[in-house]
RNA sequence: GCCCCCAUCGUCUAGUGGCCUAGGAUAUCGCGUUCUCAGCGCGAAGACCGGGGUUCGAGUCCCCGUGGGGGUACCA
């Protein structure tokens, strides 16, 4: 494509983004970064009403967060602006007026709701009005919407750049309305004033806009603008198959934000949901998305959001950091008032159970393994340690190994082990199970070479001594 | 009601008429590695919605049905 790609975002500021939402954007954002265009955010706030305050920026926070970041938007200007529709207000009028003018729309005074009950499409009543004396009636204050002069028959031909070309009997499409009584553009209108002004190439959206652009390409032609590629993305289901919204199975972005789920991870996932890898590779990082991402292998069906899959994804990403960032990334989230970790066993204490995080924030569900809780059960595991003649040998034996030691990492701490082994005869689960149980109150859990390096030599000495016989 | 879109393992998908006795991933189960769990490695089970065509040959093309989704607003 050797055209200027320009592609936009146009959420309404009524809540925040969702995994459904924020996926348009995301297939947005990897294409025009692909192929080097300008993407824009673009706020739809056309309908007062259901504004919410502060949405505006808890969606630019959340797709900055994801790292979606845009060229032109109402924060960051650009030369197409302004970037709310609610500011953009002149441009619809003009559009409106050049229409009204050229006899592409019309000027209807018919009261709301008035058409067919059988086809339940405005009947056109008001088409053939005279034009001066519709205009004179407006000029005198009666109130009228205006409304598109749409062909009576032959067909709308659209093609969408996923689906192929699509045709709808145009006596299907009525003369929609494009202003309000109360002065206001409709959808249908203002996007498309909006895309044209703002020389979008590719509208990307979800699949439920198919059935809107037969009306907006009569709109593009009506206006007399080149009509923009369309590429309706399928939609998004719930993981039971059923329709994906906010109370139903979606997943808002701010809650994997708060959970500490990598943003990477969550874009790699999201990117998977109708398009694939040629090479049908699933985990990929950001550039190599942008590098592979294109519409040729976007599907048409509709799929299901799977959370599984989801945290597999996100388990992945967190796989390939380095210990330093998994530290840095979970330090945040550490519940400091339940587990007394200093700031060094961060790292040791990571190696541990990093394997076992698909987000940060998991950390708290496995800190558990090495400091244990629940104090009775604990007292319990060790009262039975201390029955056991054949355990306390090895704690003994463990006991002094460590004091001895050295320096305390996990190959000393494990080679103690080993040695206090040696000298007992316990091997395999006879010489760890004591040992775990006495250090993490636990049958299993993570590795128990870097749990001591976590907790320190005398801490770990501590444990032992306190399911030791006096 | 009418219009439009969609249909491969539970889920995400590969597949663009013969390479498909349908491949990968996830989830599930088993085995191995490991003190154990997690992870990792290996393996098992698991799908072309139904019916008609077209063709020497159909998961792949066409039609009908069924199911799901969307639209039919002075909602977005």
């Amino acid at each position: 494509m050797s055209e200027l790609i320009r592609t936009r975002f146009a959420p309404s500021p009524t809540g925040r983004l969702h995994l459904g939402n924020v996926r348009i954007a995301v297939f947005n954002w990897l294409f025009t970064r692909h192929h080097g265009g300008a993407f824009v955010l673009r706020i739809e706030d056309t309908d007062v009403e259901r504004n919410v305050p502060g949405a505006e920026e808890a969606l630019m926070g959340d797709l900055r967060w994801l790292g979606l970041e845009w060229d032109e938007g109402p924060d960051v200007g650009g030369v197409h602006g302004p970037y709310r529709q609610s500011e953009r207000g002149h441009l619809y009028q003009e559009a409106l007026a050049a229409l009204l003018d050229q006899g592409e729309a019309y000027r209807c005074f018919c009261a709301e709701g008035e058409g067919s009950e059988e086809t339940r499409r405005y009947p056109g009543t008001c088409r053939s009005l005279d034009r001066e004396e519709a205009a004179a009636r407006a000029e005198k204050g009666e109130m009228h919407v205006v409304r598109l002069r749409t062909p009576e028959a032959g067909t709308i031909e659209i093609r969408d750049e996923v689906r192929g070309d699509i045709t709808f009997p145009a006596s299907d499409i009525d003369d929609f309305v494009l202003r309000r009584a109360d002065r206001r553009p409709t959808y249908n209108f203002a996007v498309v004033v909006d895309d044209v002004t703002m020389a979008i190439s590719h509208v990307i959206r979800g699949g439920g806009h198919l059935s809107n652009t037969p009306k907006q390409a009569l709109l593009f032609d009506a206006i007399g603008a080149p009509r923009p590629r369309f590429v309706h993305l399928p939609n998004v289901l719930a993981p039971d198959g059923g329709k994906l919204s906010k109370r139903h199975g979606a997943q808002g972005v701010e809650a994997l934000r708060d959970e500490g789920m990598l943003p990477e991870a969550i874009v790699n996932y999201l990117s998977l949901l109708g398009w694939s890898h040629p090479e049908e590779k699933e985990v990929l990082t950001r550039d190599e998305l942008v590098a592979a991402v294109d519409l040729d292998r976007v599907r048409a069906s509709e799929m299901a959001y799977d959370p599984d899959k989801l945290r597999w994804v996100a388990a992945q990403h967190l796989a390939r950091l380095p210990l330093r960032a998994v530290v840095d990334g979970v330090r945040p989230f550490v519940d400091r008032s339940r587990f007394p970790l200093s700031d060094p066993a961060l790292g040791p204490a990571m190696e541990a159970l990093r394997s076992r995080l698909s987000a940060f924030g998991e950390v708290n569900d496995h800190l558990g393994f090495v400091f244990p809780q629940d104090g009775a059960a604990w007292d319990e595991l060790r009262a039975a340690l201390r029955r056991d003649p054949e355990g306390q040998e090895v704690l003994r034996e463990a006991h002094a190994s460590l004091e001895a030691l050295e320096g305390w990492d996990r190959e000393g701490v494990r080679t103690a082990f080993k040695e206090a082994g040696r000298r007992t005869g316990a091997r395999g689960p006879g010489l760890f199970h004591p040992l775990r149980k006495a250090i993490t109150a636990a049958e299993s859990g993570p590795d128990l070479g870097w749990i001591c390096v976590a907790l320190g030599r005398e801490e770990v000495l501590h444990r032992l001594e306190a399911a030791m016989v006096a």
